[in-house]
DNA sequence: GCCGTAAACCTAAAGGCTTTCGGTTTCCGC
DNA sequence: GCGGAAACCGAAAGCCTTTAGGTTTACGGC
């Protein structure tokens, strides 16, 4: 009892042991982590705010492996649709936690500083200032669109009787695997050609 | 105590008073559900399949406000556009209500005849079968992402320092009011766009 | 080297939520 | 008229979140 010699908790381990607990059992609760880790439960409110502070925490860590080099490329467009996959395999890759972070956007200054990188991309592109942030808000909610169909899953289409909605089954039937990634890719093809268009229109 | 002589409560009181909870507070449960009714905590499970059962209870409430006339109109380009605009305007009517709505798909029967009707259309437009559970998924994901984008406050770009994010912060100055409405209505044109000219091409 | 302060963990407990179970009264079909 | 089902009450188990106070260790100033 007491202080440990070496600490047993900090934000590094509570956030790994959090989305560990979501990607084997889909949630998380605080004296979960505290028994993973070997410790009592209040230990864990030394470290971290809270339970939505360990969420927040989750929202960064998932975020992280956004790829920032995409901002880099170019043409703009390559470099927009480079960062929209990197955006949505970031959160494709913990689809559990997918419904705990959808709640409330990333602001972690990380993920921010892509915002400010993607307007400025933008800028230099020729839109006009105005329209940019209804562009970039219009990408992130395809993006967190299509990450909210990938946390469901794939059988949520199957109605009890497929036989009321005859159309929509061999629609379901035809489109064969990959559903959510498919239209992912139908979301940001339009989404591109909409944006290129408003480009070379010069109307911002 | 005992049975009333009428019954104190029902499906439709019960999904009432969650709404109203939601919209008052931005959340429910069911002892509170319960205070409000006058009733005890435990009598709202002889109605209910637990808090699950209430949360989709919700899920069709909030789901009925969707138009099913809209599918209706001609051509089918207008149909789907204003399918959208009303899918989008029955989560709108509870932002508060999205976050718990979010996390799995509407499945009522009226919802999925909707979506049957949907496939139709696009299969009299001449739209090919296989692409059109992708193109429908993708529309989806549009109205659900922007749904998100209604449920977090308008203030969430707010960059501690707005500083370091020049370019942002004079975007979102630009934007003016109604954000999240503007982009809804470019994530909307580029689909609709997509769309036709996919329908026009031939090739699905 | 000593001491005060801060850090890190433990123990304990309050209060809320979800859910279940048995008891009691009323209603309805036969 | 009667038996069973329906509807609510009372109580309790079990989990979760969060806070508060106690104990030991580390560290920095003097």
């Amino acid at each position: 009892m007491g202080r440990p010699r070496t600490p047993l908790l900090d934000r590094e381990r509570i956030t790994t042991t959090a989305l560990q607990l979501i990607d084997e059992t889909g949630d998380f609760s605080v004296p979960r982590i505290a028994r993973r880790l070997g410790v009592q439960t209040g230990s864990v409110y030394h470290h971290v705010d809270g339970r939505d502070g360990i969420v927040e925490l989750l929202r960064e860590r998932v975020a992280s492996a956004i790829e920032t080099a995409t901002l880099d490329l170019a043409p703009w467009d390559a470099a927009v649709e480079a960062w929209a996959r990197s955006y949505r395999a970031a959160f494709a890759a913990h689809p559990r936690a997918i419904p705990l972070l959808m709640t409330s956007p990333v602001r972690a200054p990380r993920v921010l500083d892509q915002y400010e990188r993607a307007v400025t991309r933008l800028l230099e592109a020729g839109f006009e200032l105005a329209g940019i942030m209804a562009l970039i808000t219009a990408l992130e909610n395809l993006v967190l669109g299509s990450a909210l169909d990938l946390a469901a899953p794939e059988t949520m289409w199957e109605p009890a009787d497929s036989a009321s909605t005859p159309h929509l089954a061999a629609a379901l039937a035809a489109v064969g695997d990959h559903r959510a990634d498919r239209a992912f890719e139908v979301g940001l093809a339009a989404f591109m050609d909409h944006a290129r268009a408003l480009c070379e229109s010069g109307r911002s």
